[in-house]
DNA sequence: TTATTATATAAGTAAATTCTTATATATGGA
DNA sequence: TCCATATATAAGAATTTACTTATATAATAA
């Protein structure tokens, strides 16, 4: 296992340590999701679900690709952290759920 | 392994996202500390050290006993929380180097 | 007892964080 | 082309965080 310097881990802690993003990252270990998707899920405003990813986007545990209209959101296995955040993924409830309660609002967009 | 909620987990992550409380936290996985020890490790004020001491505690991932005029600090092990704690401590450096520097200064004190 | 050492706590400050609202850009459909 | 939808970004406000200095408490040593 790489390690990791305490510069870069409690960088990567910090990421994972708000609530929304610790979600986020949990929902993207289970599929991708694009922006209007976590939206519906947090109940919170566009702007502020976009700057949580970005943050995410920044330090590489997360990618983007646009697919239409769209910018679908991935967790980025091959990013030096991953490990790190699978470890942490692994102490927090599934977020699957969130995921079952969109498509039953017939919210979800199927990301291909 | 216990599920901890989002809420919790990410009240722990945000403890350990701090680089000094992340330290701390490795360090007392090697030994016992005091809070002067801090203060030359992290050539910190006193006050601060203590504060960070404090949130670790509030949350009840270390535990603190007198011996004389020292107060000790231990990681507890018995924590609903410690095993996200193993699991992150797996990700950063041994701290362990910083006691050894400790020691070279003669500024170790005998933790028993 | 008095001084020294170790620690905790309180109050204030500067910086960082997370929202908000307003606006810009890009895509797709009528 | 024009409009609606999806997203990003910028600027500002409220909150939180991590320090500072000042002071209080407890133990030990002279």
């Amino acid at each position: 296992m790489r390690e990791t310097s305490l510069e870069e881990a409690s960088l990567i802690l910090k990421l994972l340590s708000d609530k929304t993003r610790l979600s986020m990252v949990g929902l993207l270990s289970k599929n991708d999701c694009c922006v209007c998707e976590f939206v519906e899920i947090f109940k919170m405003s566009q702007p502020a679900i976009s700057q949580h990813l970005r943050k995410l986007k920044d330090a590489g545990l997360v990618t983007e690709r646009r697919s239409g209209q769209w910018i679908i959101y991935s967790l980025n296995h091959q990013n030096v952290f991953y490990p790190l955040v699978r470890d942490v993924l692994n102490h927090i409830p599934d977020q699957g759920e969130k995921l079952v309660w969109l498509e039953k609002q017939g919210l979800r967009i199927s990301c291909d």
